[in-house]
DNA sequence: TCTGGGGTCCTCCATCCC
DNA sequence: TCTGGGGATGGAGGACCC
């Protein structure tokens, strides 16, 4: 899909169709997800910082992300993609490969060249976007080829030209080569795809490393064999938050990555997965990024568990100088629990392993039995068993954590914040938090209890209808009145409690009729998705 | 006013065990 | 009993992708 993000946002915001639109997070550290490509002509950039977007085109519409709806129109296209092959692999939101001859949809340039045009047909008509295609006789190359069709086209390699195509193309054109691949061979004197398939393979593993020198030379010649792979299992989950203001005060901090290990093992959760390496990713002020991570003798789900690993990791973690990013996640996914393994125990599932020396059939008999890849040994042998008498108690918090859930994530997308816990404000510390950080966001300099309304939103008045947020600030919010389907509509302003405003969910693309996008859970948004714009911030088409 | 969030994969090193 | 090698595992960091 061309400029996603965006180009969803202008096809639904009527006024903004033609417009330099800038999606991302619109916080004092927030960067651009998407660039529209109106906006891409004053430079802006996707993982630019988004000050510097502002200064690139401060006349542009800044809006946060709204994922629901970028899935919701996702899942449209990846229907569409379903047609055509049982292969399809997803690599994102907006951009999937697709196995057609495992579809037995094309059998040679033409057949598939027509395919292609098809299916951008269809994208358009379902979605009301434009999608570029790149068909080629590998992934790699496919996936060249639609860099080379966007926007709005479509490129096919035939089959034989690969290598001259190829040979003058930078190094960054291939898949695996980032900044610091690039430094690294601009250093040995290569820049080119050429250059490096006339290095050699021996050449590029000593430059590269293994993996990396053997897969690389083989791209550089046209060659690459990785399958198409339909269902891919997730093999970690996790979630950070960058602060708006460095934090420095220890008791916040820890606050703060308690509060990440719940709304991971919620995540967690949603997915059905439990996790048995817990990881500690802290970001401190000078962007130095450390990791400390805890494996535990099983995998888990327990909110407990997960907040006391991540709790001892930052114990051995020195934040003198400021946090600015902490994040909290978990590897080693199963899709049962060490509780599990817990009850079978109690029912006699689990007979064999050191159990026989523990005293009595509870839970901590099953300690080091049936723990696949259980390699013990390191820390945590007490740890783990110390937890067995608190399996018990874990349930009352889940339960509470599950009603707040479901209040919580009907909020994510709609423009209000996501508030702390119920009844569990942040720690006072010396009397109020350093920074508002990402979740007090929009109640930064604001009234407490002042509702907060991101710019991109979507809401409904009550008199006027259905609208967007434009812009918030000193306790008003100016909203445009339109729908995908209509001109592009008026400005009005409100107080920001008017009692007539309400978020709203998102209205669909194509199809006129006012019925609304089912709102998902979507625990995965940003927390920059619900950046204030700031009192000058906000959409200014 | 510089640098998000959610991931995957690889490498290097230490340790344990055989 | 000492030594060495190799594999598995865990921890940390880095590169890369969208």
């Amino acid at each position: 899909m061309d400029a996603f993000f965006a180009a969803v946002e202008q096809a639904a915001k009527p006024s903004l169709r033609g417009k330099p639109v800038i999606v991302g997070g619109l916080g004092p550290r927030g960067v651009v997800a998407t660039a529209s490509y109106e906006a891409r002509r004053f430079g802006v950039r996707s993982a630019m910082p988004m000050a510097q977007a502002r200064r690139l085109a401060p006349n542009a519409a800044y809006l946060v992300p709204r994922f629901t709806v970028y899935r919701s129109v996702s899942l449209r296209v990846m229907e569409l993609l379903g047609r055509l092959s049982p292969l399809v692999e997803p690599l994102s939101l907006d951009e999937a490969f697709v196995d057609l001859e495992a579809g037995g949809a094309a059998y040679d340039g033409a057949t598939a060249r027509s395919v292609g045009e098809r299916l951008r047909r269809d994208i358009r008509e379902v979605t009301g976007l434009t999608g570029s295609v790149g068909l080629a006789g590998s992934k790699m190359l496919a996936k060249i080829a639609s860099e080379e069709a966007k926007p709005d086209g479509l490129v096919v390699i035939e089959p034989g030209t690969e290598r001259a195509l190829l040979a003058p193309m930078g190094v960054r054109t291939l898949p695996g080569v980032g900044p610091a691949t690039e430094e690294h061979l601009r250093r040995a004197g290569m820049t080119t795809v050429a250059d490096l398939a006339e290095a050699g393979e021996d050449e590029l593993v000593r430059l590269l490393g293994r993996a990396h020198g053997v897969s690389l030379h083989a791209m550089a010649l046209g060659r690459d064999d990785r399958p198409v792979v339909a269902e891919r299992d997730a093999k970690s989950v996790s979630v950070e938050d960058t602060f708006d203001v460095d934090l420095h005060d220890r008791v916040r901090v820890r606050w703060e990555v308690e509060r990440l290990a719940e709304r991971c093992v919620r995540r967690l959760r949603a997915a059905g997965r439990s996790g048995r390496t817990v990881v500690l990713k802290v970001r401190r002020y000078d962007f130095s990024t450390l990791t400390r991570s805890e494996t535990l003798r099983g995998p888990t789900d327990d909110p407990v568990v997960v907040r006391e690993a991540a709790a001892r990791l930052l114990d051995a973690v020195d934040t003198t100088g400021g946090v600015r990013l902490l994040g909290v996640g978990v590897s080693g996914l199963a899709d049962y629990t060490q509780e599990d393994l817990f009850a079978q125990a109690s029912a006699g599932v689990v007979p064999d392993g050191p159990a026989g020396s523990a005293e009595g059939p509870g839970p901590v008999a099953v300690e080091g039995a049936a723990v696949p890849g259980g390699a013990g040994g390191s820390a945590g042998t007490e740890r783990v068993a110390g937890r067995a008498d608190a399996v018990d108690a874990v349930d009352a918090v889940v339960g509470t954590d599950r009603a707040a859930r479901a209040d919580v994530v009907g909020r994510a997308d709609r423009g209000l914040d996501g508030a702390p816990p119920p009844g569990e404000p942040p720690p006072g510390g010396s009397g109020r938090p350093e920074g508002p950080g990402p979740d007090a966001r929009g109640g930064g300099e604001g009234v407490p209890g002042e509702r907060h309304w991101a710019a991109g939103a979507d809401v409904r008045h009550a008199v006027h209808g259905a609208g967007w947020v434009q812009g918030s600030g000193v306790g008003r919010v100016t909203v445009r009145f339109e729908e995908p389907w209509s001109a592009p509509g008026r400005v009005r302003t409100f107080r920001t409690d008017d009692p007539q405003l309400e978020p709203s969910d998102p209205l669909p693309l194509v199809g006129g009729g006012p019925q609304p996008v089912p709102s998902g859970t979507d625990p995965t948004g940003p927390p920059g998705g619900d950046g204030a714009p700031g009192a000058d911030g906000g959409a200014r088409p």
